[in-house]
DNA sequence: ATGGTCGTGTGACGA
């Protein structure tokens, strides 16, 4: 018994619905987590989705920005949108499905990006951040009687030294400096996540998942970042067999500029 | 050393 769970952040669904699908018909993964859908509720592409046997998705989408969305073979139950600091941002979904007679929580999450200013009394966006993360600390993923946790996303935050293409370079750079790294270690600590990546490959080799815009090369200046993360309680940790980050996918047609990472379990 | 590129939806803002 298999089950597979990507994690994407799409910047934009709508304008990106052809390498979605493309990826589905590719990858076919049980489950398929989107960040930045960039969408309002009715504007999701959800039936050339359905069309490809993802009759299961939940949506928390909103006017132009942020948005997460949960696209599922398997049925979903129970989904949950939570307000992290309480701002009205699209930002967090989860929802239920069962495998291999175990209930799964899957949380879906985009954290704020964090602007470009490591300094939270000069730059709001990063103590939202922050603020964000601190309260991430609060999600257990033993939290719900009898049932395992999965959780998925586009966490802005690359903890690791090898997470970068430069560590010390990017000490000061948002995204690698202490205070984030320390705070994303803090939360998978306090809830008892285990990181699957770093499970399925070693700390001492780089990983990366997201290549700026901006570089006029990204694949020949390779400075990527572990952005996009794939965590679980541990009773799940056991049966991860692999992870696969999908690198050509940032070469795409019109790419996004996060890749497609998914997790395979089996029994 | 410091700009570089996207998407949304029309003018800035967020990333």
């Amino acid at each position: 018994m298999t089950l597979s769970i990507s994690t994407w952040n799409i910047n934009s669904v709508r304008l990106r619905l052809p390498i979605v699908l493309d990826f589905l018909r590719q990858a076919n993964p049980d489950i398929l987590c989107l960040q930045e859908i960039k969408c309002q509720n009715d504007q999701f592409p959800s039936e050339a989705i359905t069309e490809l046997g993802y009759s299961n998705i939940v949506i928390h989408g909103q006017k132009g920005y942020h948005g997460v969305a949960i696209c599922s073979k398997l049925p979903l139950t129970e989904d949950h949108r939570q307000d992290y600091c309480g701002v009205g941002d699209s930002r967090h979904i989860s929802a239920v499905f069962a495998w291999n007679g175990r209930r799964i929580r899957l949380h879906n999450f985009y954290v704020p990006a964090g602007g470009d200013e490591p300094n939270r009394e000069i730059n709001p966006k990063f103590g939202h951040k922050l603020d964000f993360i601190e309260e991430m600390k609060l999600l257990s993923a033993d939290g719900e009687p009898e049932t395992s946790a999965i959780l998925v996303g586009d966490l802005n935050i690359a903890p690791l030294e090898h997470d970068v293409w430069s560590h010390k370079q990017m000490l000061k750079i948002v995204s690698h400096t202490p205070i984030e790294t320390e705070g994303l270690t803090a939360v998978m600590q306090a809830g008892n996540w285990v990181d699957l990546m770093r499970q399925q490959v070693p700390a001492t080799e780089k990983l990366y998942t997201w290549w700026s815009y901006r570089a006029k090369d990204w694949a020949a200046a390779d400075r990527g970042r572990r952005l996009d993360h794939i965590w679980s309680s541990s009773d799940l940790a056991s049966s991860l067999v692999g992870i696969d980050v999908l690198k050509d996918a940032r070469g795409w047609n019109q790419p996004s500029d996060h890749v497609p990472v998914t997790a395979r379990f089996a029994v």
